[in-house]
RNA sequence: GGCGCCAUAGCCAAGUGGUAAGGCAGAGGUCUGCAAAACCUUUAUCCCCAGUUCAAAUCUGGGUGGCGCCUCCA
């Protein structure tokens, strides 16, 4: 497959160091709150390219890590008088709540900054030694000119960033351009202590150490959002390549913003929507397909009108899998033809095609939309219908589904109580008499003990209203 | 100031040279006791101008508008 590789500014094909085994690193929450939907969008669309690449037969090995040491953390923690630990560690509970919900396959580990001080002291230590950091008060900072590739990835003319506007000036550091790699311990913050003083780690580093200790070596992907681009996957390009000498991430994925009112969404403007306030109100599946009906790339302007349509297309093909499954019930024994087993093929071709340019989700979804209306037309057109194509079907239906990781909410039939499912017998009984004024004042009934019902060919559905 | 991205129907959104996918919403219809679902029909020449080409939403130049990064941020 292809995709965009930021460090290139192309679309290049994926070929992973070892051969069918793919390598991943996301940059994951800093967790002090709840998280946003912006925060969301990376955790959605990374996993969809984890399930491609384990489709496609790779085993891919990701790792995602915590930012659990932090200003804002602190800042939380001073706030409420408790220990920061006990904010990340709240934040994180709340964080793999959400990550449930938005059906996230959970990484295959899950590093936090708390718990990896020697690999980010070890590596300190190294740049220290190389002469790529210096110490000036108890703070160590990276001397960026040291690194003759700095700007690679963002491409940042450097001398521009000199004489930027916001740049801060007037400190300690050698050049502008120079980042922390150790903060100098301050009174009732956590810090740890090294051999080049006690404090604690910038933000960047910790990225670098984790991928060093788990790693060991170069990686074949490392993402996250674009504001990420600069200075923070920057400066992880600088520590590591000049820690070890070798070449960090071969490919860079960057996802698009969400927006409101078409700015960026942010916490520290406020215009942003949690996570969880969104799936109180609509459920968490259509904060995923909302994700993926676009491209990863493209931002997308979060609005009501928006996460109702996606309320809406995922009803589509919850009532499709529906239809199908009653349909395949009705057992019909019709030869599954030749023309048929290539529709199959052809649906297969086309999604793989989408998703593997790039990881185009959307194209994607327009395959599995496409193949759902033709096979309606397919079930209602048809009197002889083969149930082995439709068996086909739903497993094909249900692999793309799961790549994309929608449809995974189970409307449970089971947890109907017994008195409702009376009254829809009753019910039935008078609709079978043609008594339509009693059948319709059960419905109302139904209806106001929060459950809704649904006449079908297979006879009557039962849901719980949400 | 530096660097970069984007502009497609009421809304969302693919499409990077051959004459506009898909979803949502709306309207009309078929089916059904009603309703729902499903199906059918129906709504665009792609921000503007100029150029390249037999052919451009798609390439080039200019303009307009919007956004982002350069400070913590997914």
């Amino acid at each position: 497959m292809k995709i965009y590789n930021t460090l290139t500014r192309k679309k290049e094909e994926l070929v992973s160091i070892k051969n069918k085994e793919v390598s991943i690193y996301a940059c994951g929450p800093t967790v002090y709150n709840y998280i946003h939907i912006g925060n969301a969008r990376p955790i959605c669309v990374f996993d969809v390219l984890r399930r491609y690449l384990k489709y496609k037969g790779n085993k891919v090995v990701f790792v995602q890590n915590f930012t659990d040491i932090d200003d804002k953390i602190i800042n939380k923690a001073i706030q409420e008088k408790v220990d920061s630990l006990e904010i990340s560690e709240r934040y994180i509970k709340e964080y793999k709540k959400d990550a449930v919900g938005l059906n996230i396959i959970e990484p295959d580990m899950v590093p936090k900054v708390t718990e990896n001080l020697d690999s980010i002291s070890k590596m300190i230590e190294g740049l220290l030694e190389k002469g790529f950091a210096y110490k000036v008060d108890g703070d160590v900072y990276f001397r960026s000119d040291k690194f003759e590739e700095y700007g690679k990835l963002s491409k940042m003319p450097l001398d521009s960033l000199e004489s930027g506007a916001r740049v801060e000036t007037g400190n300690k550091k050698e050049s502008h351009l120079d980042f922390a790699l150790w903060k100098k311990v301050k009174i009732g913050e956590p810090s740890w202590e090294t051999s080049f003083g006690e404090g604690r780690p910038g933000w960047h580093i910790e990225c670098s150490a984790m991928i060093e200790k788990i790693f060991g070596e170069t990686i074949d992907i490392h993402c996250g959002g674009q504001d990420l681009i600069f200075p923070h996957h920057e400066n992880e390009i600088a520590q590591s390549e000049c820690y070890s000498g070798r070449e960090l991430a071969k490919y860079w994925m960057h996802n698009g913003y969400i927006n409101v009112n078409n700015k960026k969404m942010s916490k520290s403007l406020n215009n942003f929507f949690t996570v969880r306030d969104v799936a109180e109100k609509y459920g968490y599946e259509p904060i995923r397909f909302m994700m993926i009906q676009a491209h990863y790339r493209s931002p997308i302007n979060y609005t009501i009108e928006v996460i109702e349509s996606c309320v809406s297309s995922l009803e589509r093909l919850y009532n499709f899998r529906d239809n199908i499954k009653s349909q395949i019930k009705q057992n019909t024994n019709v030869k599954y033809t030749d023309i048929q087993k290539q529709i199959i093929q052809e649906y297969n071709t086309a999604f793989n095609r989408c998703m593997d340019d790039d990881l185009n989700t959307s194209d994607a979804l327009a395959v599995i939309f496409d193949m759902v209306r033709d096979i309606n037309i397919y079930i209602s057109d048809s009197d002889n219908i083969s149930r082995i194509y439709l068996e086909n079907i739903l497993v094909l239906f249900e692999t793309f589904t799961n790549i994309l990781g929608i449809l995974y909410n189970i409307k449970q039939e089971e947890d109907i109580p017994k008195e409702i499912k009376q009254l829809v017998e009753e019910r039935i009984k008078y609709r079978g008499e043609k008594d339509y004024k009693k059948a319709d004042n059960i419905r109302d009934i139904i209806e106001e003990k929060g459950y809704s019902i649904v006449e079908t060919k297979q006879g009557t559905k039962i849901f719980k209203k949400n």
